[in-house]
DNA sequence: CTAATAAATGAGTGAACGCTCACATTTAAG
DNA sequence: CTTAAATGTGAGCGTTCACTCATTTATTAG
């Protein structure tokens, strides 16, 4: 028996690349098994279909990310800390994996609306802290999710830039450069 | 002869409706005449392919409201009132179509790429101001692509969240905490 | 009215898509 | 070695897509 698992991974690893340098619906079967050298009837040994292969690269890496986000930020008391740890758990990933990283940063939109009906996502988390740290009076009130929306933004859209080589800071400065901003963005509105 | 420039707004406000909602290579040809009440072939009449007419709605508007935020900026001497004349001009934009508003979005990533090769955009708007700021010290030096890509940010998420209705403030009040939020983004960082 | 032109139509076309399946090849077990 | 299961293959299937074109319908000019 041959080791299906490589190949397997191999289209895993493939595929992802194909999604977020294409788009899910513009990259089709044939330019898979290309990329990876396999036949097209391999991908069916190993995913049911094409939108079944997309979900399961997404909900796996989407929703232990999600995990792993909730597990860093219990690991402090104050929003402050928290949510700097989070930054950094953030960066880290990109750090580690650009590709995926951009993937699931895609996702948040458009792509896998059908595949995707209603998530427990890593904007959760980030509410549920900062929500927390509003009951604790450690920030202004404000709605949370205007707060979550524009800490979100500007650690995402760095992200965007940073991913096409639009910022030439390394990674390990611009995650500091992101703490301070984020914690800014909080603690200057609302009506204390 | 019947008034076929009637029929063309409507094929373009159709379309235009139906790509931001399902995106353009979601959306057929069919899904357009369907939802226009033509045929196909009518389509064909007014625009060259699918793509010209995705083109066409994008670089019209798109074009056009990059111009008016240089337009808009030219008229203020500060960084601060400059940014914040963009800012509330975004807004206005928004409020008045939120449609066309979240097609010009979508854009910016991956769905026109092959039609977009190089594009002035509104990004280049905001960098040309911030790069001015910076050079009459008006806020600290950093790199500029990273202070817009911060600001930019702050701006597109929050107008996602408020497209997707879940922040509930209204756009006047949304507005002002824009700029102070976008403001204390650009004074807090760097080396002055 | 009639003729000429512009606009609209929808069945039809070839290409590309996701996916299947009969068959070939490799591997593991007895 | 023999055998059976697991895995890989690619031509081909049915479907859907963007797009075409011969024809019909609406509009204007004389």
């Amino acid at each position: 028996m041959r080791d299906g698992s490589k190949t397997k991974e191999l289209i895993a690893r493939t595929s992802l690349h194909l999604f977020v340098e294409k788009g899910i619906t513009e990259t089709t079967i044939r330019d898979i098994a290309a990329a990876a050298g396999i036949a097209e009837g391999t991908l069916y040994r190993h995913y049911e279909s094409k939108d079944q292969l997309a979900w399961e690269l997404f909900s796996e890496n989407y929703v232990s990310f999600a995990r792993e986000l909730d597990r860093v930020q219990e690991e402090y008391d104050t929003l402050k800390d928290k949510l700097a740890a989070m930054i950094r758990r953030f960066c880290a990933f990109f750090d580690q994996d650009p590709v995926l990283f951009s993937y699931l940063l895609l996702a948040q939109h458009h792509q896998l609306k059908k595949v995707t009906p209603d998530m427990e996502t890593a904007v959760t988390v980030l509410q549920k802290v900062i929500a927390q740290g509003m009951a604790k009076s450690e920030v202004p009130e404000m709605e949370v999710e205007l707060a979550a929306a524009m800490v979100l933004g500007v650690v995402l859209q760095v992200a965007v830039f940073k991913a096409y080589n639009r910022i030439n800071q390394d990674l390990s400065h611009l995650g500091e450069i992101l703490v301070d901003t984020c914690w800014r963005v909080l603690v200057g509105n609302g009506t204390p």
